[in-house]
DNA sequence: CCGGTTTCTGAAACCGGTTGCAGGATCATA
DNA sequence: TATGATCCTGCAACCGGTTTCAGAAACCGG
């Protein structure tokens, strides 16, 4: 009963070279069974010295690693957390995504990257290709899926999600406190002396940029300031976008000395764009981005900006994800936001 | 002979909820055995319509997709492509991660991204796990592993590295052009009049910029100008560095009209460095990096840089990996280094 | 109307670890 | 020394797909 069944020649590459070992050639290497092996490999139970010896020595000589598929199936289970990013290479998902990593690798898990470039329906397709790949949890980094959808597939496997506030058993979800950090900023502008603040949102139904425009528009308010529509401009999250939305403020006849935009990358368009039209930042406008991005201290001037550690919410997103992985229901926030002030904003020059 | 072995419970989560379902359930209910499923979704031979239209119902109602650990396990292949990346966080590998994504999607593989740290043991153990768990093969973005340990894996499985030049079975690599690129830079820097240029380099005995430098020196000498050690600073590749490199330079009695750096964050740093000392980019001083990262457009100046998509380079990995596992020696070259003349290059002042 | 194809379909072996159960060896106790 | 308790180890079932082989059914021409 050994092999009447012909060899399966999977694919065409045929046997590799290198081969792996396999647990039963450790085993009869070592002269004794397959269970045993496991057994030592994973600490099950204890056996007696000179054969975990011999076993240790077997593994030694073959350099064997038992296969993660066959593991995985075994066990159900695969040490892997699927990650859902929009744009794997803006920086900031690079920064979530260490933070994902770092927090993972500790406990021996790998994170498995996906991107919906802010796409509904390519981020659908993500999380069914991850559920399908058997990760043991997803981590939807800033997503656009609706709640009822994430509810849903939080009953297949267990999910953490940030950027918005959701209940539900399996699902553990971190907001950031967009609105909180807007009026951190706007304060800042209106405690240097400014009347005219003007704001570049992102997308205009994106969830984080309307919490940062009502932040925006509650700190006018509690600063006895009408707030004034013709000095809010639409950008697209990206440098692109606040080089657009700039130009279009300035073309309009309302003046402004300040200028908050709703990430550091379209203040960084924004910055381009007034030193194009020969305005000094901060002399004739101060700016204040949001996210603190790594490169904004090296900008210049460096850009003040609202920091929300995207780094700290990743290594928190993915000790998260193991919690509820364990069966437990986490109790974990988003780290809290906080100004760093730096060159880009100063004194209004009026006052 | 049904089920006389205990439900082996994996870890203490129990059955999900949302269990996904199995091929034999969607077997059963379609009333056909799992083979003939198992032969439907993969297209493996025709079966009569009436049996495919119900078997394809059954999958639609259980929302059914193949686990893919079993199938991975059946077909000795894992349909997951290993990166070796070494800050996922970087601008630098964020976009050559996006690339990778990118070719590696349309064919149905996924990326199992690890970063390196620069540390050749974190590499190594990168490799190690990516090996483990089974990925078809390994892109190992700008590694540090040598020569020798990378054939050797390239035997288990294949592997494509970019950064280094190397031939082996099942191994392809592919390096950018970095003396051309230098040359280019410094070439326009001569044309500008600029007789004085300094170089920062990255890390001193990192390939990369080895062969920058050389082609720096290389285009100093067919200008007719004689190498100037004290006209370079080591930075560390990263902004810090390129202010450190930079104060250096200025502290130090040499003189100098333009500056050209071995990647672009290290020019940010010079930039500000620059910027703190009250020089002025053009004017004073000009400036020129190398990768030419999306945002480098956006800064103030608009940084003129040495472009080597990399992108591009992620996506001709991709290929390479997929043409590699498919049994094919591929040959694919890195894209060509191109010069990005921006406004962060002008006339050397006095000339 | 029958033997020979051709086409489908199902049973079962297999991928490579994990683990419940049971049997043999070892040890302690009466 | 007999006997029950304790340890250790091997057998074999199982995870969930894939695939070979063989048998059944449908189809062919003579």
């Amino acid at each position: 009963m050994k092999s009447k069944f012909p060899a399966p020649t999977p694919g065409r590459s045929g046997p590799r070279p290198g081969q792996s070992a396999t647990l039963r050639m450790v085993a009869r290497e070592a002269g004794v069974s397959a269970s045993t092996v496991s057994r030592i490999i994973n600490g099950t139970v204890k056996v007696s010295d000179g054969l975990k010896r011999s076993v240790e020595a077997a593994i030694a000589k073959f350099g064997f690693r038992p296969n993660a598929a066959a593991r995985g199936l075994a066990l159900g289970k695969t040490s892997t957390i699927g990650v859902v990013a929009q744009a794997i290479d803006s920086p900031f998902y690079g920064e979530g995504l260490r933070g994902i990593e770092t927090g993972l690798r500790q406990r021996g898990y790998a994170p498995l990257i996906m991107s919906g470039n802010w796409r509904i329906e390519d981020e659908e397709r993500c999380v069914q290709e991850l559920i399908a790949r058997g990760v043991d949890g997803i981590i939807v980094f800033a997503g656009r899926l609706s709640d009822a959808k994430l509810k849903g597939y939080a009953k297949s496997v267990p999910i953490v999600v940030t950027g918005r506030r959701l209940r539900a058993p399996r699902l553990l979800s971190m907001q950031i406190e967009d609105a909180k950090g807007s009026m951190l900023a706007v304060r800042h502008l209106l405690d240097l002396g400014h009347r005219q603040i003007a704001f570049i949102t992102g997308s205009e139904n994106h969830p984080d940029a309307i919490e940062r425009l009502r932040g925006y528009t509650q700190a006018l308010v509690e600063g006895g300031i009408d707030f004034n529509p013709n000095l809010v401009a639409v950008g697209d999250w990206h440098e692109e976008g606040g080089v657009r939305a700039t130009l279009e403020l300035l073309d309009s006849k309302s003046r402004f000395t300040a200028l908050f935009c709703v990430n550091d990358q379209t203040a960084y368009g924004a910055c381009l764009a007034l030193y194009r039209k020969g305005l000094s930042v901060p002399h004739d406008v101060s700016v204040i981005g949001f996210d603190d991005l790594p490169s904004s201290t090296y900008r210049l001037p460096p850009l003040t900006s609202v920091r929300q550690s995207i780094g700290e919410l990743g290594e928190r997103s993915a000790q998260g994800i193991l919690e509820l992985i364990a069966g437990r229901r986490p109790r974990i926030a988003a780290p809290d936001v906080e100004l760093m002030v730096r060159e880009s904003t100063g004194r209004c020059p009026g006052s």
